[in-house]
DNA sequence: TTTT
DNA sequence: TTTT
């Protein structure tokens, strides 16, 4: 209602499970990774050539937290309509630091579920059932994360 | 045409003139600063309360790069149609930095002019007539910037 | 937080001043006309051409609709994310009509304000006072592309 | 690039098989109609409603039809961008008719392919092969709300 | 750095 | 890290 206006919009693959913490306020608030991948053929070359972007996401709209966490896991389909943020944060050797996250509000925020892959022996449709939360479970058939530092590797 | 989608959408005002440059390419490259602000009212202490975001922006497509580089300057107000790309680089202490901007490209990308905030004693209509560039002009009675090591303030 | 999205877009002039009625349940309602130009060269020919598309907006959401009754009036240049829905109503001869419309309601609506059409001669910044209606103000220069027919010619 | 924007983005499930048609000039047109719900609880009664709307999709884009004639049937979930067209004819009473559709254009439209709705004992990942087009296939379990008669309950 |  |  004012004169600006900002949005971003990204469909694509959920790279790991989300995380699903608590401010001391009590507020839930989801974080996950969102992969597009874009592939076209160099003009020169004549290959076909592939490049994944990924788009870090914060929820904070209780309602639509609620629903991440019960439906969405690594490997999920959906889109997020929300706002880009740049947060500010120090890293270990005290400089600053600036992470751009795509933000989930109350307002004007949504999470489109667009299904799972399909075809993986899954034996239940997860995506219409809760899902269960620091099991043991493997995702959908997925090979597990290689490991825990993945945090290493993202760069945000 | 893929599985992937990825769109964002920033209505707001123009930081700074825009940069044009040329790869040794030859291809025409603009960047700028838009910036969105919000106000809303603080539940607990009732005051206004407003929180400013800017968003780097970076246009590959050549016609609108045209467009950029005569019709927009500090103070417009228009809309860029693009997509979010984290870019890494390196910072003069050797360590990875990673900058997010709103990449305007060939296909599907787009800048709308929103016009020029007015009431400035501007004499002419400047969002029809090109700019000069590298003129002394103070651009649309504004205060100039307060420096040029504005680089350092910006978080990209 | 569904399986489903939709959300239109539209910048544009707005044709001529809105409409404000109020429902028997006492709900304000707004409503209001955007066009879109576009201009292009014909291949063919080689001679700019130029096509106005008008859309039917509906507002819904009772602070949006505060906003449009203060400060939209016609010529004025707004945003408004919105979404279509088509609604059935019966023509004279007891004819099936349906119109389709950009529906602005209370979650992930919005309106922005562009700014009017400059260089009218106005003498104040009009989008900053309320706006007199019913007044034989000529709104700001702006014509609509086609007279004040408008009613005959818009299929709505 | 110029002073307007038109964008619809509707993601939903498409209603039935899409029709693919050319022109005399040999230009391959797609066609088909996409279905949104929305479902929330009724303040007054508390009861659990929903609303589907239908949104008419016509295609001009050759890369994009050429998509939908592979990919797309009754049943699939797809998102399309494009943009707001209201479109004049006749009907057989001879009255002027307006029909608006969301139209996928040469630049700035797009098609994204969601999947289909899963669990229905299909035995093939059926997104990434040709489909069997004028085959007896019932789509995907899926069925559009109303039955076969559909025609005559959507307004186009 | 913008704008309201 | 996702997906195709």
């Amino acid at each position: 209602m004012a004169g600006h206006f900002s949005q971003t919009i990204i469909l694509g693959n959920v790279g790991k499970d989300p995380e699903i913490r608590t401010t001391q306020g009590g507020q839930k608030v989801a974080s996950f990774t969102l992969a597009t991948s874009e592939t076209w053929k160099d003009k020169q070359s004549g290959e076909q050539r592939e490049k994944t972007e990924w788009h870090r996401v914060v929820c904070w709209n209780e309602g639509v937290t609620s629903v991440i966490e019960r439906f969405v896991r690594k490997g999920s389909k959906v889109q997020v309509v929300g706002q880009n943020q740049t947060r500010k944060w120090t890293d270990q050797s005290g400089q600053d630091r600036y992470t751009t996250e795509v933000v989930i509000k109350r307002f004007g925020g949504d999470l489109v579920l667009c299904g799972e892959r399909g075809g993986d022996g899954g034996s239940s449709p997860q995506q219409s059932q809760p899902r269960q939360r620091n099991s043991q479970q493997r995702s959908g058939g997925w090979d597990a994360p290689s490991g825990d530092n993945l945090d290493d590797e993202i760069p945000f």
